[in-house]
DNA sequence: TCTGATTTTCAGGAATTCCTGAAAGCCATG
DNA sequence: CATGGCTTTCAGGAATTCCTGAAAATCAGA
């Protein structure tokens, strides 16, 4: 497996962000691999692709799995693990997105919460508590909706986003109505 | 500066998830410590709160001001800097949605939108590049999304969230009413 | 312009993370 | 139960990132 301009561009892009995103380059680059693949892809084709070790592909595939963000599947008469994406990538953009809220954001409320519920020593402790208390209220606003809205359909959700903030508009409209039917504006 | 356990556990866990969003611990840590502060703090303050070195925090503080998350202000009589965190904490979810868009989506969306332009060689860069062309569809409709919603009151943004998925119950109820006026419910 | 308080820069050591090759483990087949 | 193909583990070296102390830069006031 050669790769060609454009996936490897692509490849390399991925390597970069993945070390923003507290995955080492090469996971960031087996996954790209994987993601511009048709077919599911065998360790020493990855391999064979990045030019790194097969050890170093072996334990970013255990990676991977673990974010459960590839796939593993078999072939007639192949005893090879071969690896692919979601073709579908909301469900990548899911599973991202779900992984990465059990993994830091969860554990950070676990905190917060513990947090709260001590004895606050001074003023200084009761300025902290409130900005705390505060934190927690707004994660779990933006994960109760995520939370909810992940539960949608595809299409609904596209749908949702691509109306933007015209959505308020449907809800001031309603508002009026179900509030003070035949109230005024402003 | 001495800190409290409360705003000592606060800090030394937002030094671990400095780490994973792409800051050093010592960054998540100095930030944390202002977060937690009533008043404005200057660099000693910090130094003493955290046991680092006074270099560490200047860099540190740099960083963070390149990130447009402290705030720098002085007061009578003293020529240090001191520095704090906007109070509003929607004001610092807002800020960092923008620059974390700003360094890693929109250098993003440039590559993929380049890497569309090439000519492809062969079947597996048309697949690769249908993939790429989905892949910048989905973060135009995210990010086009976040950048109408930002722009709404925080108030309007706090409301549109509680809602969470029962936004789609609006919308049906709209869809029906504009395509069908008339039409029956369920 | 000098002084002293403050901040910034930066070379290099410390700490951490990443990657590799060698060896061990696993398991279907003969 | 031995073989061969494949995967995993892991010690330690390589690469990277982080942090520090010393020195330089900045700047207000004298």
């Amino acid at each position: 497996m050669q790769l060609t301009p454009i996936q490897s561009t692509f490849v390399m892009h991925f390597g970069e962000m993945g070390s923003r995103w507290g995955v080492s380059r090469t996971v960031g680059q087996i996954y790209a691999v994987l993601f511009l693949s048709e077919r599911a892809l065998c360790a020493d084709e990855i391999v064979e692709a990045l030019g790194v070790s097969r050890s170093n592909v072996s334990m970013g595939l255990k990676e991977l799995q673990s974010w459960r963000l590839v796939r593993l599947s078999h072939q007639q008469g192949d005893r090879r693990d071969y690896y692919s994406t979601p073709g579908e990538l909301w469900d990548i953009v899911r599973t991202l997105a779900e992984q990465r809220k059990a993994r830091e954001i969860d554990p950070t409320l676990t905190v917060l919460r513990e947090l709260q519920m001590q004895e606050p020593s001074g003023d200084a402790d009761a300025y902290a508590q409130k900005r705390i208390q505060e934190t927690a209220e707004l994660i779990e606003l933006l994960t109760g909706w995520f939370d909810e809205v992940n539960r949608l359909e595809t299409r609904r959700i596209e749908q949702l986003l691509s109306l933007g903030a015209q959505v308020q508009r449907v809800l001031d409209w309603k508002d009026r109505l179900t509030i003070m039917p035949g109230g005024k504006d402003k």
